[in-house]
DNA sequence: GTCTATACAGCGATAGAC
DNA sequence: GTCTATCGCTGTATAGAC
């Protein structure tokens, strides 16, 4: 009963996070959402950082969740993986379920940090992301010319990349297509690709609607 | 004299924006900063929102400059000149010079798509883009498969990549290794490249440091 | 046009009754 | 633990003297 109802406040928060990011979001707006008076809210959660945090705690489980459905999927290459954790990040993001959070709010990264609930989870993603990294980097499929860790932060960011919500706002293409473009821009880039990497995708594409 | 002094404000809402953004930059801190009265800011711009839209079509004015400089040079084909804009782009972000525009401000937008100063650089901005882009998928430099739109947007977001300024506050690399980096993820992708592409981004590394 | 001083609103957080 | 009511502060914007 009152984790339920703790649910539903992070539940709001994990919106509000995601259509106007931490600073726009008003405490008073989730509890209206959450359909409980603020006071009551403060019961649960000590201030609107630590809010902030559960909602960051609770998309890096659902993350672990679809981590962990990756690995038991042994027919999938590190490379697999890591498009498929992609477009799980682009999918949940187009649907307005991915938390936002500017980087730029002091105060926010403070509470993050000292997060150990929220540091153990992020750590944990980041070691799992990073191993399929260096398999890939190790297996000739991934630019071994990039360090790791600038890979790991580029797939990171594809979680508040702009381009999909602003192509979904223009509201002329779907939300397949636009997932599709923007893991080709990920992986592929911008420059026209040889044929194999353009078979690649047509295979992809035909087995993922298939 | 006037224009000096507005020239001093912009100059500060610019820095400030790039520092924290719209919503945490605050009027008090762009006075201080300007080293003016709050109340005589507000005899030059009537809102907040007005500031941040003069440093927008600051910066717009400039990536024109730099588009006028790159027509000129016949040399340069599309792609290269596509290139060479984003990494401006990339450089100035980094630099601390990019104004950062959260595009879920409401009140925001609406002032912005209300100045006409300033919808006329962005879309004769975009036009210049626009063509560059389109003549480079013509000539089979550019993935075809992507509309002109998304490319254009893709571009643009590498003014609000928090990648380059992520990597930079770890400290152990160079500012010109973060941009190549950031151009090479735009145009090719986190895949691994054919020898062509591996090679194209050797000459260009080789001229720049030369 | 510049300043000091202030009005006004919104928001994070808390008091205190039940 | 939930509520209503309110505090205290910050931030945008303005009044009015010079």
């Amino acid at each position: 009963m009152l984790q339920a109802r703790e649910d539903a406040i992070v539940e709001a928060v994990n919106r509000l996070l995601a259509e106007k990011g931490f600073e726009l979001m008003t405490v008073d707006e989730v509890a209206a959402e959450a359909g409980i008076a603020k006071a009551s809210l403060y019961k649960h959660f000590t201030s609107k950082e630590s809010l902030a945090a559960a909602a960051m705690v609770r998309v890096l489980a659902r993350a672990m969740t679809v981590i962990d459905g990756l690995v038991a999927d042994a027919s999938l290459g590190p490379v697999d993986r890591l498009r498929a954790l992609t477009r799980w990040t682009v999918q949940t993001q187009l649907a307005g379920q991915m938390p936002a959070l500017p980087a730029q709010n002091s105060t926010l990264r403070a509470a993050l940090m000292g997060d150990s609930g929220y540091l153990g989870r992020l750590m944990t993603v980041s070691d799992r992301i990073g191993s399929w990294i260096e398999q890939a980097q190790a297996a000739g499929q991934l630019a071994a010319t990039l360090p790791p860790e600038v890979v790991l932060y580029t797939l990171f960011a594809r979680a508040c990349d702009p381009v999909p919500a602003f192509l979904k706002s223009g509201g002329q293409y779907t939300d397949e297509q636009i997932v599709e473009w923007t893991l080709a821009l990920c992986f592929d880039g911008l420059a026209a690709r040889p044929a194999a990497a353009v078979q690649r995708g047509a295979r992809a594409r035909a087995a993922s609607t298939s």
